[in-house]
DNA sequence: CTGAAAGCGCTTACAG
DNA sequence: CTGAAAGCGCTTACAG
């Protein structure tokens, strides 16, 4: 509070002016004199206000960091590769969780980030157009994981390529009966984002593609969370004909699944293969094949997009490709090993 | 940008002062004049700049988060329970990550707070005390999640107490050979900050109430990692004499402890039992038994306790009791089931 | 290369 | 109950 330009200027024996453009690197400035003022602000332990600068500049070096759920390893993994991106280059975090409906409508009727930050990196919510057009209005810069927008940076992944990888690599093994668990939203989940209709297209392109008729009864809908994932599963097991492989749009749901066959006395993948998607930090543990889709380059590519948007670049929108990440939650079908174990 | 409480003032016909009055709801203003400066500001979709108000003010109604690691279930949860609270109370957060010795050193040395929030709350790192005074010396007031220090607000799980529940748990059910895979930090790693000992010592208590001899074979210190688990496991089984039962000081630990045993072809809990630590998103999935420290309350109590400080309360030192929940990893070992399975 | 001065948009004694 | 004015601590044309 003590110490500020003043104090520094007197000490250095120049204007506020030249201290100012001597701390910043402006150049113009003759190298002497911006060692002497160095010295007397090292000598101060001299900090420039945030608030000042703030207030004088109009930027805030800030970026608002939105997430719809922070407890989920996902949200943790991609706000974590931001944030190293964004602290590198000397942007703040202001962190963001919208974890209600209630918080949500909240926060795009108010402009809660007017003057708070210069950027918003929105994960994984789908913003309805007056969603967007609110951060705009509040002078953001935009950019998006896993959703797209003109004018915006973004960053997606191909995930029909996914869901068609995980399945094809089942229909590889022998599989025919390949059940989808999905993510559907429910009104009023922060769980998701995830646009789950991708993941399942691919899917079904994959039976397709082997000549296998697509069953809607194989094809579920539900909450992505580890609890669905058992109950869904659990909901396979009681058909007259179950699936013999399953896709899980995420690695919870197939943990989830991957609980009930254990309990079920099932053995996994003698009995039934499973193939997820996210390779979450507990998929290698598990020795759960899954789908790997760069979730740290998501964040880190969203933050480095918005740190160029705010340095006058144009928007960039980038594509990851998932990658099928082969371990031991799939085998072949025990039709194709008869007296084989 | 353009809207300013200038316009306000001119809008409503009053003096930029009263507008600042009428809009903090600061007493002393007359109803009528509130209203029509309400009225005004609405009108103009006017929003007042936090720069300058917290210029004008010194207080920045900021509180920096300060964690060691963000994509690990622990500190995701702290900070989205903390984040909660403070969002209510009307604070932005800081997020800051310290995940390496050198951000972590970068941090410290340098101000870089100062000006930025008006309180630190600091989970899991072991602040040295040099440490804790560069957060007194920019003004922050300070809350701690998982240790504790004169002057600072705290709150602290009594893991010694876990420890020793999780143990007798296992005492219990008629275990005598109870190895313990505990947490140890190493040099430079984010992964920690848990205090180890406190559940050791637990673990040890436990022991000796049951008049069980400490055996230094059965006591392991790896990273908080679920590779570490897995490996300690597979250690422990290539005793001479393994264990029948096994305390992980935290989840992930467990998680890769039962991945070690299901490869090696062992019944959990048949042949093995598993306590673990945490109460872990997964653990309920997995059917972990384990201990639950309310680890949403820690981070929901200190952000409480932060937020009372800078409103002029004393600092507050909370203790949270660990309880014991009992799911499907633990069981009497076998010798007390002979024939009976 | 450097300085004097205005301005960023608030808040807050002080006076009335 | 309300207003005029100073001040918070920077940055940035403008002049020299």
């Amino acid at each position: 509070m003590s110490v500020s330009v003043v104090s520094v200027a007197e000490r250095a024996g120049v204007s506020v002016s030249t201290v100012s453009r001597a701390l910043r690197g402006i150049p113009g400035i003759a190298e002497s004199t911006r060692k002497r003022v160095q010295d007397a602000a090292e000598e101060l332990g001299y900090v420039a206000s945030p608030s000042a600068s703030r207030l004088a500049t109009g930027r805030t070096r800030t970026i608002a960091v939105v997430v719809p759920l922070l407890s989920k390893w996902f949200f943790a993994e991609v706000i974590a590769a931001a944030g190293r991106v964004l602290s590198r280059e000397g942007y703040d975090v202001l962190l963001t969780e919208l974890s209600t409906p209630a918080l949500r409508a909240e926060f795009f009727a108010s402009p809660r980030l007017h003057g708070r930050s210069d950027g918003a990196l929105v994960v994984a919510l789908q913003l309805a157009p007056e969603e967007f057009a609110a951060l705009e209005a509040q002078g953001q810069a935009v950019a998006l994981v896993g959703s797209e927008r003109t004018g915006a940076s973004s960053v997606q992944v191909e995930d029909r390529a996914g869901g068609l990888a995980a399945t094809r690599h089942l229909v590889n093994l022998g599989h025919e009966r390949i059940a989808f668990i999905g993510i559907q939203e429910l009104p009023g989940s922060p769980l998701g984002g995830v646009p789950p209709a991708e993941r399942l297209l691919g899917y079904r392109d994959a039976l397709a593609g082997a000549g296998l008729p697509p069953d809607p009864e194989l094809e579920l809908g539900v909450e992505n969370t580890v609890d669905d994932g058992v109950a869904a599963m659990a909901s396979l097991l009681t058909r007259a004909d179950p699936p013999t492989a399953v896709v899980a749009a995420s690695d919870e749901l197939a943990f989830g699944a991957l609980s009930t066959l254990r309990g079920a006395g099932l053995d996994v993948p003698r009995d039934v293969s499973i193939v997820g998607y996210d390779n979450h930090e507990l998929a290698r543990a598990v020795g759960l094949t899954t789908i790997d889709h760069g979730v740290a380059d998501q964040g880190r590519l969203a933050a480095e997009a918005l740190v160029a948007t705010l340095a006058g670049q144009p928007a960039a929108v980038g594509r990851l490709e998932p990658r099928l990440v082969v371990r031991g939650t799939t085998a072949p079908p025990r039709r194709l090993r008869a007296g084989s174990s």
